[in-house]
RNA sequence: GGGCGGAUAGCUCAGCUGGUUAGAGCGCCUGCCUUACAAGCAGGAUGUCGGGGGUUCGAAUCCCUCUCUGCCCA
C-alpha cells in the first residue's frame, strides 16, 4: 500500500505539519472585500491575552470555542474572521522588566524613561511572542494578517483620537480626588485591581483633649498613623454623647512639627459617624480615606496628605517623617501609650483592600488623576471646553466600603446609558447585545447601574501616554493629537507633556472598532492577503476614505463582530469597556449606505458567550498555590491537541465549570484512535477495491455552505433537525444495501443536530452527537455491517474476484460516509481529520478538491437521504441482535459458536429478520432464524415489546442469576405498571393530558403488561434447584 | 450585608420552556487478541434526582422553605 497508515495514532507525527501549513499557506486570513461588504460575516475578536502571558487551560478552552464557532462557520459559507492580537498589559509588562532589570541590580528609576520604554519593547520582541506561538501550534484558525498589538502605531494613534475626542466631548477631565494607590507598584489601580481580604487588627481608643482644657473625648480607629493628618473628628449629630463637643476644638496629639506646637481640629457633626461603631467618634483624615475624603468635602475641611508614594510617612519636622505605614504605626502607638493618650486596643477584624498585582494593601491616597466621565452628556464639537483643573463637585470612586453616595443615575446619551441600552434582557427586549448565559446580563445592568466615573491614568511608564502638555506658566492643559509647539492659554513654548499613561483597559476597550481602522490614518485602507503591508492600498478617495469619524473599508465589511468568547473575569474590566466605548464612539460614524447609525449597529458585539472557570478533576481552582495547574501544552504533548481540544468541548455546557480531567482525555485520545483504524479499515478496503478493478470517488464538497442543489434554499445552512425532512439529493440506487440507506440517514439527521448544538453554543451536546455517530453508528455498526458486502477476497489462487455493484455501490458509500463524517468532525478535531482527508484522497487517486478540509462544506442534513422506514429498520435488527448476543451471555454459548434462533413477531419484523438473516450471523452469531407461529417460552427466550425469541441451544443456564434477572426485571416492569395504571385511572390525567401523551402510555401499559406475563412464565419455567 | 449560581450513578457532568420506565464519559464486574482498532470488542451492575412542604391529572423539571456549597459586589 503506497499510501498506508501508521498502525496506530500518533498526534505528534501529524500536529505540527499541519499547524505550520495552515500558517504558512495563509488558509484563514480574510482580505477586505472589494465591494466593502461581506456575505454572512462572523467576526470574532480574541480576547488580547497579555504579552506576558503565557497559555493556560483558561485560554485553550476559550480558543478551543472560538476555533470550533469559526471553522464550522467557515465550512458553512460564511466569512468568518477570527482576529488574533495581544495586549501591551501596562502593569505586568512593566514588572517583568522591572524584574529583568533588579536581576542585574538596577531598577527603573537608573533610566530615562525613553530608555526604559526601549528595554520593555526589546523585551516585548524577545518574548513577547511566546503566547501566540502556542496559538499557532495549537492550530486556531485566525487571521493572522490581522495579528495586532495594543501599542501599535497603528493603534496607539487610534487611542490618542479616543482620548482627545472625549475630551473634547467634556467627557474626560482631571482632578484631585482619592484613589487605590499601589504603593508598591507606585501607580494609582482601579476599582477592579484591588480585592478586599479579612484580616486580623486592633481597633485603637485614642484620647483627643478639647483645646480648651475642658475635656477629651475617645475616638477609634484602625489605622493610629493616619491621625498625622487628621483635620477634623466626626460624631453623628444625634449622638447625644457628644452634642456637647461639636464646634469645639481638640488639641491633635502628635501633630507637632517643625517646631510649631500641635495642630487643633474641630469636632463636627456627619451623618457617617456610626454611634454603634466603636466610641461613636472617628477622626477625619480627608487624604487617606474615601469616606472621610467625601465628609472633608461635605465640611470644607483641608486635605493634608501626609505619607509618599511608596506610603512612608511625608510630614518635614516631624519625628515620623520618613517612615513606614507600618512602622509609623508602631511608633505612634507606643507614643500615644506613653503620652497617656492610648485608652484602649482591641481586636478588630478588618477588610483590607488588597492590590490584585502585588498583594500589598492598597493605601488610598488623594492624588491627581484622570477620569472618564460615564454618566454625563457629551458636549457636541471638538473643541468644546472642559475641567482641565477638575471638577470641584464631591466624587468618591474607590468604592471603598460605605463611601460610595449611590450615583445619580446616567444622564441621557452618556457613554453608560447606552451601554446599559443596548444590552438585551428580557426587561430590555430592544437591546441588541445578548449574552450567553443570560443570567451575566443581570451581573452587567447591576455594575452598570452602580458605576463611578473611570479613573483612566496610571503612573507607569509603559503604556499610552496620556496627550495632554502641562504648561509651566499659566497651568493651563493642552490636549492635541499631535504635539503642541506650545500651550494653548497663554502660547508660551515651556510645556512638559503628562508623565501618566492610559489604563491598559482603555485601550482594549476600544479594540472592537479600531482593529478596523478607525481612528488611524493612512494605514487604515483595505489590506490583500499576503500583501504584508497594508499601507500600499490605501483608498485615495471615494466614500470610504480612511479617518476617526468616517467609515474605512473594514468598519464597513467586518463592524459590528458577531460574537465574544470570553470569561465572566473580566466582564467589567473588558466586556463592558467595549460596550461603553464602542456604542459612544461607533454612532458616530455614518453606515456604508451613509445613513446615520443607530445603537443596533453602534454595539461592538451582537452576541457574548461567557465561558466558564477550567478547573482541576477534583473541581478544585487551579492555583500556583495549590500546585495543581495543568499546563494545557504539556497534557497536548501527551494526548494530542485534538484529544484536548474535544476534551473541553465536551464539557463546555453553557454555564458549568469544567472539571479538566486527564482521564477523559485519554478517552478522547481513544476516540482519535478509533478514527484512524478506521481509516486504515477504510484505506485497506479501497487497495481490495483496486485489486477488484474499481476505485471509489468522491463527490467533491468544495463549496462551503453551497446549497446542496439549486433548487435549495438558504434556510437549510443550519438544518432542520427534523429525521425525514426535505432534502435535494437524488434518490439512491434501487439496489443500496439497507445499512447504507441508514448511515445517510443519520448523517443527515446527526449534522442537523450539531448545527442546532452549535447554534446555542452547546459544544457539550454538539461534540456528544458527533462522538456518538462517530464511534456508537459509524464504526460499531457500520464498519461491522459493510463487512457482509466488501467480499473482495482473494481466491485460493490469489485471484481478486471483480467487483459486483453491491460492492462498489458499498465502497463508495463508505468512502462518502467516511470523508463527510471527517468533515463533520472537523471543527472539534483539526488535526486528525486534515489528515485523513487527504491521505484518503490520495488513496482513491483524487487529488484533493481544497487546500485543507477546513475550505470545505460542512455536512448539511439535505445532503443526505432522510430514509426513516431504513433508520426504523436498523434499530428494530440492532435490537434484536442485542438481545440475542445478552441471551447467549447468558446461556454461555461458547462466543465462537453459531447457535439457530426462533422468532416470533409480526409479519413485517419477521421479514426484515429473515432477509437480514446475513446481519445476524455476522453481528450475533445467529446459524439460522426459524420463524414460529407462537411466542416460544422457556429459559432460552427474551421478549421485548416487539419480538420473541428464543435460542436453540442445550446448554443449562445458570438458573439463581436467571432467577435474580427475571425478578429483577419483574420488579421494574411492575414499577412501570403501577405508575402507568395509576395514571390511566386517573380522571383528570385522561381528560386533560395531550392525546399522544396518554396514547403512548397506553400502548406502553399494553406493552409492559405482556412482558410481565411472559417473565412470569419463564420465573415459573425455572427448574427448582 | 446585597446579588447570582450549584446540589442527579463511585467520579465528572447532561437532562430542568412540567408529560410515557432519568442519560453520557470515566471507573467497576464478566467474557473475548472475532486480523481497522486491547487506546479494542461483547455483555452487565449502579440513582428514595440534597431534606421538607406546595401547585398540578402529572414534578428531577415550577413555587416556598431549610441544609450544604461556589462565585460576584460591598
Amino acid at each position: 500500500m503506497s499510501n498506508e497508515l501508521p498502525k496506530s495514532y500518533d498526534p505528534a507525527l501529524i500536529e505540527e505539519k499541519w499547524a505550520t501549513y495552515w500558517v504558512t499557506e495563509k488558509l484563514f486570513d480574510v482580505p477586505t472585500p472589494a465591494s466593502g461588504h461581506a456575505p454572512n460575516p462572523f467576526v470574532q475578536l480574541l480576547p488580547p491575552p497579555n504579552v506576558t502571558g503565557r497559555l493556560h487551560m483558561g485560554h485553550m478552552l476559550n480558543q478551543t470555542e472560538m476555533d470550533i464557532l469559526t471553522r464550522w462557520h467557515r465550512m458553512i459559507g460564511d466569512t468568518a474572521v477570527w482576529i488574533p492580537g495581544t495586549d501591551h498589559a501596562g502593569i505586568a509588562t512593566q514588572m517583568m522588566v522591572e524584574r529583568q532589570l533588579a536581576a542585574e541590580g538596577k531598577s527603573r528609576t537608573d533610566f530615562t524613561r525613553e530608555a526604559f520604554t526601549e528595554r520593555v519593547w526589546q523585551w516585548k520582541e524577545q518574548y513577547g511572542g511566546a503566547i501566540t506561538e502556542q496559538m499557532r501550534r495549537l492550530g486556531a484558525s485566525v487571521d493572522w494578517s490581522r495579528e495586532y498589538f495594543t501599542m501599535d502605531d497603528r493603534l496607539s494613534r487610534a487611542v490618542k483620537e479616543a482620548f482627545v475626542r472625549l475630551y473634547e466631548q467634556g467627557l474626560i477631565y482631571r482632578g484631585a480626588y482619592i484613589v487605590n494607590w499601589d504603593p508598591v507598584l507606585g501607580t494609582a489601580v482601579s476599582d477592579l485591581e484591588v480585592e478586599s481580604e479579612e484580616r486580623a487588627g486592633h481597633l485603637y481608643h485614642v484620647r483627643y483633649d478639647l483645646a480648651d482644657g475642658t475635656g477629651s473625648l475617645v475616638i477609634a480607629t484602625t489605622r493610629p498613623e493616619t491621625m498625622l493628618g487628621d483635620t477634623a473628628v466626626a460624631v453623628n449629630p444625634t449622638d447625644e454623647r457628644y452634642t456637647a463637643f461639636i464646634g469645639k476644638q481638640l488639641t491633635l496629639p502628635l501633630s507637632a512639627a517643625a517646631g510649631k506646637p500641635d495642630r487643633t481640629i474641630p469636632v463636627i457633626a456627619d451623618d457617617w459617624a456610626n454611634p454603634e461603631f466603636g466610641t461613636g467618634a472617628v477622626k477625619v483624615t480627608p487624604a487617606h480615606d474615601p469616606n472621610d475624603f467625601a465628609i472633608g468635602q461635605r465640611h470644607n475641611l483641608p486635605s493634608p496628605a501626609i505619607m509618599d508614594e511608596q506610603a512612608r510617612i511625608k510630614l518635614e519636622g516631624s519625628p515620623y517623617h520618613g517612615l513606614d505605614r507600618f512602622e509609623a504605626r508602631k511608633r505612634i502607638v507606643a507614643d500615644l501609650e506613653a503620652s497617656g493618650h492610648l485608652v484602649a486596643i482591641k481586636d478588630h477584624t478588618l477588610t483590607l483592600p488588597i492590590s490584585q498585582r502585588t498583594g500589598s494593601i492598597i493605601e488610598p491616597r488623594l492624588s491627581m488623576q484622570w477620569f472618564l466621565a460615564v454618566n454625563k452628556s457629551p458636549q457636541k464639537g471638538p473643541g468644546a471646553p472642559s475641567s482641565p483643573t477638575g471638577s470641584s463637585s464631591v466624587r468618591v470612586g474607590t468604592g471603598e466600603a460605605g463611601a460610595a453616595p449611590a450615583p445619580d443615575g446616567p444622564a441621557q446619551n452618556s457613554i453608560a446609558a447606552n451601554a446599559i441600552a443596548a444590552v438585551y434582557s428580557p426587561s430590555n427586549p430592544a437591546g441588541h447585545i445578548k449574552f450567553t448565559p443570560e443570567m451575566y446580563s443581570k451581573t452587567y445592568f447591576e455594575w452598570m447601574n452602580n458605576i463611578h466615573d473611570w479613573c483612566i491614568s496610571r503612573q507607569l511608564w509603559w503604556g499610552h501616554r496620556i496627550p495632554a502638555w502641562h504648561c509651566n506658566a499659566c497651568q493651563k492643559i493642552t490636549v492635541s493629537r499631535e504635539t503642541p509647539a506650545a500651550c494653548s492659554g497663554c502660547g508660551i513654548t515651556d510645556i512638559k507633556q503628562e508623565t501618566d499613561v492610559l489604563d491598559t483597559w482603555f485601550s482594549s476597550g476600544l479594540l472592537p472598532f479600531t482593529v478596523f481602522g478607525w481612528g488611524g490614518d493612512e494605514g487604515s485602507g483595505p489590506r490583500v492577503q499576503g500583501s504584508g503591508s497594508n499601507s500600499d492600498n490605501a483608498q485615495k478617495s471615494g466614500p470610504l476614505a480612511p479617518g476617526p469619524w468616517t467609515l474605512t473599508p473594514d468598519l464597513a465589511a467586518f463592524y459590528p463582530t458577531q460574537l465574544l468568547v470570553t470569561g465572566f473575569d473580566i466582564l467589567f474590566f473588558w466586556v463592558a469597556r467595549m460596550i461603553m466605548l464602542g456604542t459612544h464612539f461607533m454612532l458616530d460614524v455614518p453606515m456604508p449606505d451613509g445613513t446615520p447609525r443607530t445603537l443596533a449597529d453602534a454595539v461592538p458585539f451582537r452576541n457574548v458567550y461567557i465561558h466558564a472557570l477550567v478547573r482541576d478533576a477534583d473541581r478544585q481552582k487551579m492555583s500556583k498555590t495549590k500546585g495543581n495547574v495543568i499546563d494545557p501544552i504539556g497534557i497536548v504533548e501527551k494526548y494530542g491537541t485534538d484529544a484536548v481540544r474535544f476534551t473541553l468541548a465536551s464539557q463546555a455546557s453553557p454555564g458549568t465549570d469544567i472539571a479538566f480531567s486527564e482521564a477523559r482525555t485519554e478517552g478522547n485520545r481513544a476516540f482519535a484512535n478509533k478514527i484512524w483504524n478506521a481509516a486504515r479499515f477504510i484505506a485497506m478496503n479501497i487497495e481490495r477495491g483496486k485489486e477488484a478493478g474499481y476505485t471509489p470517488t468522491l463527490n467533491p464538497a468544495t463549496t462551503p455552505g453551497a446549497p446542496s442543489s439549486p433548487t435549495a434554499s438558504s434556510s437549510v445552512r443550519v438544518g432542520t433537525g427534523e429525521a425525514g425532512a426535505a432534502t435535494n439529493v437524488a434518490p439512491l440506487p434501487t439496489s443500496t444495501p439497507l445499512e447504507t440507506r441508514w448511515i445517510l440517514a443519520r448523517l443527515s439527521t446527526v449534522s442537523a443536530e450539531v448545527a442546532h448544538a452549535l447554534t446555542d453554543y452547546r459544544f457539550d451536546e454538539a461534540a456528544s452527537a458527533v462522538y456518538q455517530f462517530f464511534w456508537g453508528e459509524f464504526c460499531d455498526w457500520y464498519l461491522e455491517l459493510v463487512k457482509l458486502r466488501l467480499d473482495f477476497f482473494p481466491d485460493e489462487a490469489g485471484n481478486y474476484k471483480p467487483y459486483t455493484e453491491t460492492t462498489a455501490l458499498t465502497l463508495n458509500a463508505l468512502v462518502t460516509t467516511f470523508e463527510a463524517a471527517l468533515r463533520l468532525l472537523s471543527p472539534f478535531m483539526p488535526f486528525i481529520t486534515e489528515e485523513l482527508w487527504h491521505a484518503l484522497h490520495a488513496q482513491i487517486d483524487t487529488p484533493a478538491p481544497a487546500k485543507s478540509i477546513a475550505l470545505t462544506r460542512y455536512p448539511q442534513p439535505a445532503d443526505y437521504p432522510a430514509d426513516t422506514a431504513s433508520v426504523a429498520a436498523i434499530n428494530t435488527l440492532q435490537e434484536l441482535i442485542i438481545t440475542v448476543r445478552s441471551l447467549r451471555k447468558d446461556l454461555a454459548v461458547p462466543e465462537k459458536e453459531a447457535a439457530p434462533i426462533q422468532l416470533f413477531a409480526a409479519a413485517n419484523i419477521t421479514q426484515l429478520a429473515q432477509a437480514n438473516a446475513d446481519m445476524l450471523a455476522k453481528q450475533a452469531r445467529v446459524a439460522s432464524v426459524e420463524i414460529v407461529s407462537a411466542a416460544p417460552s422457556g429459559i432460552n427466550t427474551r421478549s421485548t415489546a416487539t419480538f420473541d425469541v428464543a435460542i436453540v441451544y442445550a446448554r443449562q443456564i445458570d438458573v439463581p442469576a436467571e432467577r435474580e434477572r427475571l425478578t429483577k426485571d419483574l420488579v421494574k416492569l411492575n414499577k412501570g405498571i403501577e405508575a402507568a395504571e395509576k395514571q390511566l385511572n386517573n380522571e383528570g390525567f385522561v381528560s386533560r393530558a395531550p392525546a399522544h401523551i396518554i396514547e403512548g402510555l397506553k400502548k406502553q401499559y399494553a406493552e409492559t403488561t405482556a412482558l410481565k406475563q411472559k417473565a412470569e412464565a419463564a420465573l415459573a419455567a425455572l427448574p427448582s434447584e
